[in-house]
DNA sequence: ATCCTACGATGGACGCAATCCAAGTCAAGA
DNA sequence: TCTTGACTTGGATTGCGTCCATCGTAGGAT
């Protein structure tokens, strides 16, 4: 829990009950929730919520600057709230699971000013993959 | 062009009309291309050639490892048959251009041991994101 | 050269994720 | 309390990809 309803609401976000509903579940847990997990969370406390409102919820969030939209694969996006910590992902590529990473080290700096072809390099994403300890120990 | 129908005859790739124009696009230029794209290119050499061919066969290629899939963005997956120069891409974030990038340095090392989670990483992807120079000298 | 058959191609139906839209509802300032 | 522009709703729609029953054929066998 980061209080992100109450930076929120000092951006003058418009709080309805749908959004801070929808806030409340990405507050809650550091997952990395697709948007369809975050409405059934949603549903729990506020059972008509549709799914566009998460839908518009969430993309805000993202313009906003507080939630991170992860396409790790080319299923469904996840969001993930942890956005004031700059982190990496470590994903497994068989079952999916993600987690977190902290690598050492300045990635920018690799990348020499003639590689960048006139583009001006604002972030940079890594997504390390491979076998999580659980799928590592099945056959096949 | 590097010889991609030379490769996949050696590996006893059943080798069709379709099979050898969808080889042939993506042999022919080192761009980054949706399955979409690549069909409207395979149907310009071979009418009747489907979708779902296409979707196969670039499916084997990837299982093959002669086609590297990116999901840069949540929209369609592109192919790139870069796949025997290890590398990585540069995003423009407005219209989505991609740039390959060689960086230096071994971005590995930078996930320490205890950050693995005991994973088994087997590869690492970078995306840099921002603007390509077209896109940066616009307003709004 | 011809035959055989297992593998590949076809295209239309289907599924999932996400967006769009017109109509109804409401948060928050006056 | 009143007003109004912003937000919500759910059904339709789109985009991307997969599935499947059927047809066709590449390539080995003879
Ligand atoms: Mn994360
Ligand atoms: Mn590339
Ligand atoms: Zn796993
Ligand atoms: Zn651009």
């Amino acid at each position: 829990m980061s209080d992100l309803l109450g930076r929120l609401r000092e951006r003058g976000w418009r709080l309805t009950s749908q959004r801070r509903v929808v806030a409340e579940v990405l507050d809650g847990e550091h997952v990395h929730l697709t948007a369809d997990e975050v409405h059934a969370r949603a549903v729990e406390r506020l059972p008509e919520i549709s799914r566009a409102t998460v839908y518009n919820a969430l993309g805000e969030l993202v313009t906003l600057g507080e939630v991170v939209e992860l396409s790790t694969d080319g299923r469904a996006k996840r969001y993930d709230p942890n956005a004031r910590h700059p982190h990496h992902h470590l994903v497994c590529s068989r079952c999916g699971t993600i987690r977190d990473v902290h690598p050492t080290g300045d990635l920018m700096t690799g990348l020499a000013a003639e590689e960048r072809f006139g583009f001006t390099v604002s972030k940079v994403e890594v997504t390390y993959r491979g076998l999580c300890p659980a799928c590592a120990g099945q056959d096949a």
